[in-house]
DNA sequence: TTAGATAGTGTTGAAAGTACACTAAAGGAG
DNA sequence: CTCCTTTAGTGTACTTTCAACACTATCTAA
């Protein structure tokens, strides 16, 4: 028999469940931090884990990224982009879960924090600094969005995303310095960068120590289609495959 | 009350599909070619639409597009990787879906192709006359796949998946022209491909009517971390967000 | 006034990319 | 056999980009 609108049964199907889980830094101190929080049920219970949980019906999966991250955290406004679906069965010993994982980006880690029913801590850590075992397969999935990281800094505009509104050309360069975990050279990254046209002259200047140093701008006007600059040539995105990366 | 593994019920949640989806490519008298399927049944019943279908609870995702792959044309023994998950409400009438691209090519359109009791009909369509609307959201998804496609070209081996085991340079150099849309340079492209050291010699050759042709082959065992070798800079690659592709 | 600190520019040699002319090796027509 | 056509493959010179690093600039503090 043919189906229709009013045959059709969805509930033949066994269904997984859908999860978002999102891998959030920020820069604190001149170093990347990773937001936490502490998981207060079965399973995994005491581990730190990606902040994250079960789809809505009714909400994109965007949304529920941006939903779940400010319930069990209290952030919002960040930066978000999808990362990667995992969905290996038995990564998660309750039912078939299905894992759509975003990665964000936040300007500070001022936001005030606060714990859901489900959590006990949530804590940003410095990357260096993470928890040795998280959660289900969350590692995994966190090595995962620092090779991206990583690898798109260089040829995105992502940094900014990290900065505020104003800024120094050395503080942009300190973030990629960061971030990519080596030193670049000043007078090439000035060069690059003010070629690249992404920058917007502002006639600010901060004072300090030394000579004042001028502030600009992100140009958004030409990121509708977040253009890319490509400020160097070798990504170290070897693999695109998380399944592959180190554990 | 606490939570346990007795105490956990999975049926408290509101359940979403997940179906996967593949968009595979080959190459067919020097041109790409896209697999498509026709619907019997509602929604979308008479459309084409991306092969695929609803994953099982005992596989993985890539086994489920495997899986969905074969039983709904025949094809395997494919190159896969994951592309993207689309999960907007209302993008399936019947109920809310989540959907996991994959992104798939295959060296050849010869295996043989065979219908499902879902589909009318199976074929192979020029990437310039696919037709004009598909099922669902999946021009978005093959806008996207393309991007991508076009995009890993330059910086990985991808196109080696879309050669038979021996071929000549400038086979290769035919594919790269007929994806990215555009004439290379013989003897550029003959000093990059070989300073990538990806090519292993053959002591085959293959006569024509010119001078013949030495054939080579692709080094697999430097591929373990798929690794890469960025034969161009320029990637068209400016938005990693399909959403913001064309429709 | 000058030392120290931070900001920002210029220069030069090396490397890589591009265009295009050239040589090589086959078949086929006369 | 000769030479024209066809396809394969190499060499080279010009241009652009990259990388290292020396240099100049402008402030504070002593």
């Amino acid at each position: 028999m043919e189906e229709t609108a009013a045959t059709y049964d969805p509930s033949r199907y066994e269904r997984p469940s859908v999860t978002v889980d999102v891998v959030i830094f920020t820069l604190h101190h001149r170093e990347l931090h990773l937001l936490l929080v502490q998981r207060r049920r079965w399973p995994f219970d005491g581990y730190w884990a990606l902040p994250g949980g079960f789809i809505e019906m009714h909400e994109s999966l965007e949304e529920s990224a941006r939903r779940e991250l400010e319930e069990e955290t209290g952030v919002r406004d960040v930066y978000l982009e999808q990362l990667y679906t995992f969905g290996d069965p038995g990564r998660d010993p309750r039912t078939r879960v299905i894992s759509v994982t975003y990665f964000a980006l936040v300007r500070s880690d001022e936001q005030q924090l606060r714990v859901s029913d489900e959590t006990t801590d949530v804590r940003w850590f410095p990357i260096h600094a993470v928890p040795r075992e998280l959660a289900f397969d969350h590692e995994q999935v966190l090595n995962y969005a620092l090779s991206r990281l990583r690898s798109k800094l260089e040829y995105t505009t992502l940094a900014f995303q990290l900065l505020p509104e104003v800024f120094s050309i050395l503080e942009l360069k300190d973030i990629y310095e960061q971030i990519l975990g080596e030193k670049l050279d000043k007078g090439n990254f000035y060069r690059k960068i003010r070629e690249a046209g992404v920058l917007e002259e502002t006639n600010l200047v901060r004072e300090g120590r030394g000579r004042p140093t001028r502030l600009w701008r992100f140009r958004h006007d030409r990121s509708d289609k977040q253009f890319v600059f490509r400020w160097r040539e070798d990504r170290g995105d070897k693999s695109d495959d998380p399944e592959q990366e180190g554990a």
